[in-house]
DNA sequence: AAATAAATGTTGCATTTGCAACATTTTACA
DNA sequence: TGTAAAATGTTGCAAATGCAACATTTATTT
């Protein structure tokens, strides 16, 4: 996964953050990011902690749309942050920075070296996003639990170029990033170990195919 | 949605085209556009028509990931196009403008004033993207049938900023972008009128709420 | 270390859904 | 314009799944 500053050295960083007019702000465990962000188009950058992307519908079922983690980043342009039913929380101590959209394409600072490896990184890490996203939803689009437990663990399994792998979330996080309920994911992934497709320890998976 | 040569002349278009190697295809209707492609990454520009990329699982269920119409483009960065399951269709007759991604950050032309915009565009599209795959996780993490008609039909509502919108695809290809059984679709459709829901002609849905 | 919270495992049951097999209508195209 | 192909509508039924209500185990916090 791509950092916004990859490549470019400390002491750019620094000028480029400071041409961006970035703000750093640190929050405690739990608390709603996006609560007083102002109107302008923003990147924040999670520097130290992680924080969720969670949809409450009118039932009060809640999904997990998108865990961003230390180094990622995410956008207004990307997100609908004025959208009531989607809220940010932090899952532990967090540390965002924030950046202004609109001085991101300023002709002043855009022909500099470091500069042009910023907006490299910028594009990369939009192009990773579709592509996370297009891999949540190839798994949504399967029609049963255990297709999207499959194609879950598929992903996985290619991604680490091993058949064995520990899942980097609680069972109870999977199916919210299945959309499954929990029980009757719990009762699917014993019938694929009765039928001899998976072995599992914990967190631990092995696929057997 | 933004085009990638938005707010660029003819003539700059052509200079950026020319300077990034850019090579156009037609097809005709029905054809595996990624058949032949390179193994470099690109971005690929719809100029005339729209294809589909579509997804077939081992059963053969196939589901539409994407369409994309005149004006819209898709890349390798975003798509695993060496994806054997994954194939991208062209639904009419179809031209293509392909790009090579690496000539797109080089030094020379990124610091001229019309590749500024490029660049600017080329972040939007993305940003764009992002944002309509979050609307379909939206959508495709609702448990129920009716639950992602009804989402569905609120994001449709919203976009357009009206109760009474015509659906822009057929019902047989909602079904798919829902990743729901079709006539399962029909009959929820059935009885979302009988409840007072909505009130439909043909492809024409009013929201009653 | 005790207390509280979170995660995990299990199961019965009602509901939802996919699937199959149609009839009918609409659209595409040779 | 006639014919083939695609889209739409309907329904019975078996399978899958959400939901609820638990018991246990594992983490966290004070």
């Amino acid at each position: 996964m791509t950092n916004l500053f990859e490549n470019i050295n400390e002491q750019n960083i620094r000028k480029i953050k400071r041409f961006l007019m970035a703000t750093t702000i640190t929050y405690p465990k739990g608390v709603n990011v996006l609560s007083n962000v102002n109107q302008d188009d923003f990147i924040a950058l999670v520097d130290i902690g992680s924080v969720q992307f969670i949809s409450t519908d009118y039932d009060g079922n809640k999904s997990i749309i998108e865990t961003i983690t230390k180094g990622g980043a995410f956008g207004s342009l990307t997100f609908p942050v004025d959208n009531e039913e989607v809220t940010c929380i932090t899952k532990e101590v967090t540390q965002i920075t924030y950046i202004e959209y609109n001085s991101i394409t300023n002709d002043e600072i855009i022909k500099t070296d470091s500069y042009i490896m910023f907006i490299k990184n910028l594009i990369k890490i939009l192009s990773e996003q579709v592509s996370e996203k297009n891999n949540r939803i190839e798994i949504l689009t399967k029609k049963t639990t255990r297709d999207k437990l499959l194609e879950y663990f598929k992903q996985q399994s290619q991604e680490r170029g091993t058949k064995t792998f520990t899942i980097p979330m609680s069972f109870t996080e999977l199916a919210s990033h299945l959309s499954v309920d929990r029980s009757a994911m719990t009762r699917e992934i014993s019938y694929l170990r009765d039928d001899g497709i998976i072995k599992t320890n914990g967190r631990k998976i092995t696929l057997l195919y």
